[in-house]
DNA sequence: AAGGAGGGTTTTTTT
DNA sequence: AACCCTCCTT
């Protein structure tokens, strides 16, 4: 029991009660990781059999990490591990194992961010209801609003209240029949099937229930209502859960999360015990007070005192430049020197910024400077051309039935598949339950597609299976065949003739590299390789930085991340930039109400408590925006972090926000 | 069917 | 500035 030895007496209680329900409220930097690490060390030790401990963390690098950390403090090699992945994770594993109670084929596939997007936008489309009225983005959320509370397509009809939110209850319908018979489920559907097979399938549940007998989850603060009922149902028994989390954290509202959860964990668990941990190892003092005096601005939270015993003699500091480009420049300089002259690590280096656009900037500052860096988080690199078409060929071979990914990748790169003919064939697939190729030959027998354009249809169809049979039997060869089969495409051909510049034709082509050895990474860490496999793992985690830190380039490389990707990590030297109003808060929050601006509000908190030695404040006083350059106003966030009057004059506060819409 | 020109729209955050 | 859609010509 050695090692407990140097913890506080605080952390020692949260890691050795472990009956019953129990509430961490740990705040920023006060060894939370640590604690549910070691319990989950603990009740090994005490004789828990590792697997029937669940550990639910909020990002698959923390699961990675607490992976490592526990077999470390472990010293002995255990036969069995505790579960220790994402919400998410876990439910892929559960539904693995019974979605067919549900009508769903054992072999579903999982949407990913980009098929949502085209599944909406059909949806839209067949209703009529062009991408005037509403994006395919705000759909998503709209469905993704539905499904959390658990409302079913027709329902959602009945509960309209307006004529736009009829219109897209019926895409709703539209979206989440093109989704199942492709086979699909999406994010939401993960929890929400799973929820439904707890409600639902008694049996099911409490062979779910017996298999574990402790329970952990994680940024507690984060969770949304079903994550909330499936905990519930899982711990019904035994009610042996411990949540660990801190509701000045909490940013996810805007994705269903409810802070309620934890602040009335005591209700919905009346014999929890509750442990506060208060004592901050991880920031200055200067950073720390100045951090307290920020969230006293929210007022609906828990009162807590973090205190640390840390100082320096550096204070935080606040600059203005004249425009984002003046801010990067000097940001980038900076780093620079103190990487080159002071010889500070890179890596203990981060930029942290509110939208994905901002990073930009200080990317190509960062090249021309030839300081090596690294973008973390973030889907940019899914959302690019070139890797969504491999995708949607990869999820081809996968899925035969996924129509979507095939009409994407159907004529491109050209092959006298035209888009009327595909529009013809689509007619006759009865809503995505025939196959275009299945309905091809009858299409052809009544001249609605000509001969040349079936002929090619053919073809490709049989390319596609003759690759499709390769890469079943030998999926070792997974990169090398999908290399050759875009060899045999001419992909790359492709791109060099679409794009004329030869740097747009280097970018897309680095990514197309970049693309095939995600796969051929994927490949060499893999027991048994499967497109299927790798898809999952791809919508489940993103691009991999599993071996980042493996990895020499990345090592030496300064951090640039969202605030959001920030969370539950931490740098010696932060910056935050774009500290203006209508980034951060954001605009959008801005316009909201009041709640959301306190969202933003704990946002610069997370921001800000990533900081152990020194924090910078930037913002530009100018910046371009949809090309225009207009003025903008420094964040409220800067006043209230210093005490209302302390900044530069602000006279014209209202006047140039108004300028800023 | 393919390719190009032109016009309009867009940027919150992510498992 | 990047992307998508639509319309027009070949």
């Amino acid at each position: 029991m050695f090692e407990l030895a140097g913890l506080n007496p605080a952390q020692k209680e949260a890691v050795t009660t472990w009956e019953g329900p129990l509430l961490v409220l740990a705040g920023a930097g006060t060894g939370k990781t640590r604690v549910i690490t070691y319990r989950i060390v603990e009740l090994i030790r005490r004789g828990i059999s590792p697997e029937r401990i669940l550990s639910v963390t909020f990002t698959n690098k923390a699961a990675r990490e607490m992976k490592e950390r526990t077999t470390s403090l472990l010293k002995k090699k255990i036969s069995k591990q505790p579960s220790i992945s994402t919400f998410h994770a876990f439910c892929v594993r559960i539904l693995r194992e019974d979605i067919s109670n549900l009508g769903y084929p054992q072999s579903f596939s999982i949407a990913d961010r980009g098929d949502q997007e085209s599944l909406a936008r059909q949806a839209l489309r067949d209703i009529k209801l062009g991408d005037k009225a509403m994006q395919p983005g705000d759909l998503i959320s709209n469905i993704s609003r539905w499904k959390m509370k658990a409302v079913a397509p027709q329902q959602a009809r009945h509960m309209a209240e307006s004529d736009l939110e009829f219109l897209a209850a019926l895409a709703y319908r539209k979206y989440q029949s093109l989704l199942k018979a492709s086979g699909s489920v999406d994010f939401d559907d993960l929890l929400v099937l799973t929820l439904d097979l707890f409600r639902n399938h008694p049996q099911l549940l409490s062979k779910h229930q017996n298999r574990f007998d402790r329970v952990q989850i994680d940024e507690y603060q984060d969770t949304n209502n079903a994550q909330f009922e499936i905990v519930q149902h899982l711990v019904e028994q035994s009610q042996n859960l411990c949540v660990v989390g801190d509701d000045d954290q909490a940013i996810y509202a805007w994705r269903g999360a409810e802070v309620t959860h934890i602040l009335n964990f005591q209700q919905h668990y009346p014999n929890a015990k509750v442990i506060r941990l208060e004592e901050n190892y991880r920031c200055t003092r200067q950073i720390l007070d100045l951090a307290n005096e920020l969230m006293k601005h929210n007022i609906t939270r828990h009162e807590k005192t973090l205190w640390s015993k840390k100082t320096s003699e550096k204070d935080v500091r606040f600059l203005a430049y004249s425009d984002e480009q003046i801010e990067a420049e000097n940001v980038v300089g900076e780093i620079k020197y103190l990487t080159e002259i002071e010889k500070v690590r890179p890596s203990d280096i981060a930029v942290l910024f509110r939208t994905n656009e901002q990073p930009r900037i200080f990317e190509s500052e960062f090249r021309r400077q030839e300081v090596c860096y690294v973008l973390l988080g973030g889907q940019s690199f899914f959302n690019r051309r070139e890797v969504r078409d491999m995708l949607a060929y990869l999820k081809v071979f996968a899925n035969p039935f996924d129509q979507n990914s095939l009409l994407r990748i159907v004529n491109y790169p050209p092959r006298g598949i035209g888009a009327s003919s595909v529009e013809k064939l689509l007619k006759r697939s009865v809503g995505g339950k025939k196959r275009i190729f299945d309905v091809a030959t009858a299409a052809r027998d009544q001249n609605e597609i000509s001969a040349k354009t079936y002929s090619s249809l053919m073809a490709f169809r049989g390319l596609i299976d003759v690759y499709r049979q390769k890469i079943t039997k030998q999926p070792q060869n997974l990169s090398a065949y999908f290399a050759q089969f875009l060899e045999e495409i001419h992909y790359e051909h492709e791109i060099s003739r679409q794009y004329k510049s030869p740097d747009q034709q280097q970018i897309r082509k680095e990514m197309m590299q970049e693309f095939l050895q995600t796969i051929s990474q994927y490949q060499a860490r893999s027991h048994h390789p499967s497109i299927r496999d790798f898809l999952q793992e791809t919508a489940l985690t993103g691009r991999d930085d599993e071996f980042a830190h493996d990895s020499p380039v990345e090592e030496s490389a300064v951090r640039l991340m969202t605030y959001h990707s920030a969370k539950g990590l931490e740098f010696p030297l932060v910056y935050m930039v774009g500290m203006e109003e209508g980034l951060l808060p954001h605009r959008r929050a801005v316009e909201e109400s009041e709640k959301s601006i306190d969202e933003e509000r704990r946002l610069a908190y997370v921001g800000m408590t990533r900081a152990m030695e020194s924090l910078t404040l930037t913002r530009a006083e100018s910046r371009t925006k949809w090309g225009k350059r207009r003025p903008t106003i420094p964040s409220r966030f800067l006043f209230e972090i210093r005490g209302e009057e302390d900044i530069d004059s602000t006279d014209n506060r209202p006047d140039l926000l108004a300028e800023f819409r």
